[in-house]
DNA sequence: TTGTACGCGTTATCAT
DNA sequence: ATGATAACGCGTACAA
């Protein structure tokens, strides 16, 4: 079946004895149209089914109403709900999202974004890879004077704004969350600290200890990646060196369902011998047999508000400022049963 | 900041003095160049750092190398994961995926199309929402030409080519597999027969019931939507019912995670006195404190599958033949925990 | 082998 | 208020 042959302007015009440019002006409600012919337009538009060719009025005017999502993976609940604040916000402005994969990896994340240059979006959003260093290929972007905004996981590149979730203070309230339970000796399994994110975790387990006049133990903390199988292993190794502690902070649920899987493999019971406290409120989290206590992190809103940047940016480019924009949100903690050392 | 002025095959031609007709050929390595200038225009087009214009290249050619994919959420692990499975595909061919939700609404999925009909894609893969039963604007889809693909649900459409799993067999196993345990009394908590992937569970489960002379019993079958909640309700409602059952085998691994839930809230024994199977594996199922037993189903290797159909379709598109292509998929059953009636 | 000219569908500019 | 024309960047039929 070959392709049903699209009306254009001109079909209208002809159709009309009048020129493609009066069908242009009808069809875009210029002022410079009698009223009588616009209806005339509209009227016949709607009959023939015609339908604007974006193709052609991307070549035109520069712009496609396409923007960009580049995320390290899409089956994340987290980067999904991002997405899906982005989406609310920008659909109603007649914007598409076209949605990335990186899959933690730079060469990919900057093969997407090259990919997306190409395809002419108006403005990208990106949560960096995790082996994302060199940040050329993001650099390459802001200089094309496409509007860029970094959320949840961004790089320090100047002219770049970034919506993201205040980690050091989640990370402190869930760490002097276990503490004022009454545990003592707090495990932290976080991850590579080349992601602002975990770092800003650490830090904020590191100052709750501090202010809880707790000594930091080294032999305690562990950078690893956002999975099951890493959780296991990071809290096999923890066994192994046979350094005693009741409580654990993970930087990730995943790493948090694994670590209590590992630690109910040896004998411990959560929460009254060991407990534990997630990142992410996954929805898992909130249905396993024992509720995960986790940090919240407004995922949707995030996704809105980073939209909002972007409009606002791309208003600002007509008057040619240059802003650069961050936003921190706050995060909220979920105490459910992993963390109350009397049990529940 | 302004956007920088791309470079275009005139920029080359002027450089180096010669058409733009010319250059457009040695880019294209038409034989109708000489060598010389051939090497020349590639040189200068690497030095001036050219990049073809997809959009003008979309307008004169009608391709537009990117195609589209429509799911219900892209949160779940199952459609990410045959997005993965198409990406794979694709990408080494030049395609690009455009990812879009229809959040299990036909209104939505509507409008999806119609947007990515108006992008141009030159494809589009796709596995209806629950909402589903018009299917005009589908049709829509086929009847302007456009390659469509059918993945997991699919609607009986002619002319449009499916990638699905055998949905009957993977309940058949299941439901036998649970029988075979010893678990006499099973009940179905199945979601809404208008997609077909459920009516065909529901039929697998039956027909496994009748082949092991298991009367049916109307009153533990349901039909519920995929969320953790609604299992949680349903095992409410199977409890008000005061009908005995041992074990159950559900449509939905979410369900399943809150039909679980609620068995244990009410002093149930998994998998001693019920034994539970879910469907999908979806990953967080390997991992719960007692493993659920679950229906795999190759995502990534339907994506892949249904990629290729696309990628045949196009060619036998030039040929002006039309194929309607079904490829049914085998489902694995992953025996766990749930399900051994001895405990594990 | 290379150049000229046109068209893809649209909008903007300049006339009328 | 409307029309003619150029332009966005590319590929290609036709001419040379």
């Amino acid at each position: 079946m070959r392709q049903k042959e699209k009306v254009t302007i001109y079909d209208i015009s002809k159709k009309l004895n009048i020129s493609a440019a009066t069908v242009s002006r009808a069809l875009n409600d210029s002022n410079r149209v009698s009223l009588k012919t616009k209806e005339l337009v509209l009227k016949t538009a709607k009959a023939l089914n015609y339908q604007q060719n974006a193709l052609a009025l991307a070549l035109k005017s520069g712009r496609t109403f396409n923007v960009g999502v580049v995320v390290p993976y899409i089956n994340h609940t987290f980067f999904a709900s991002v997405i899906r604040g982005i989406e609310e916000e920008l659909e109603p402005k007649g914007y598409h999202v076209i949605i990335c994969q990186s899959h933690e990896d730079v060469n990919n994340e900057a093969k997407q974004l090259k990919t997306l240059l190409n395809t002419h979006i108006d403005g990208i959003f990106i949560s960096v890879s995790k082996t994302t260093e060199d940040v050329k290929h993001i650099e390459e972007v802001r200089d094309e004077g496409i509007p860029l905004i970094f959320f949840d996981r961004k790089k320090d590149i100047s002219g770049v704004s970034s919506v993201t979730i205040n980690d050091y203070e989640g990370a402190y309230n869930a760490t002097t969350h276990l503490i004022e339970q009454g545990y003592k000796k707090i495990a932290h399994i976080g991850g590579d600290h080349k992601l602002q994110i975990y770092k800003h975790r650490y830090d904020g387990y590191v100052a709750a200890l501090n202010d809880h006049n707790i000594a930091i133990d080294e032999n305690l903390i562990m950078q690893v990646s956002s999975t099951v199988e890493a959780g296991i292993e990071a809290v096999k190794l923890l066994m192994k060196r046979k350094i005693a502690f009741d409580a654990l902070f993970s930087a990730s649920d995943y790493v948090a369902l694994g670590g209590m899987r590992e630690l109910r493999a040896h004998g411990f019971k959560i929460p009254e011998d060991i407990g534990v406290v997630g990142f992410s409120n996954e929805p898992f989290t909130k249905y396993l047999e024992r509720p995960l206590t986790t940090v919240g992190q407004t995922p949707v809103l995030m996704g809105q508000i980073a939209a909002q940047v972007f409009l606002e940016q791309i208003s600002d480019v007509k008057k040619n400022v240059q802003v650069e924009k961050k936003v921190v949100l706050s995060p909220e903690l979920y105490t459910r049963d992993t963390s109350s050392k009397k049990g529940s």
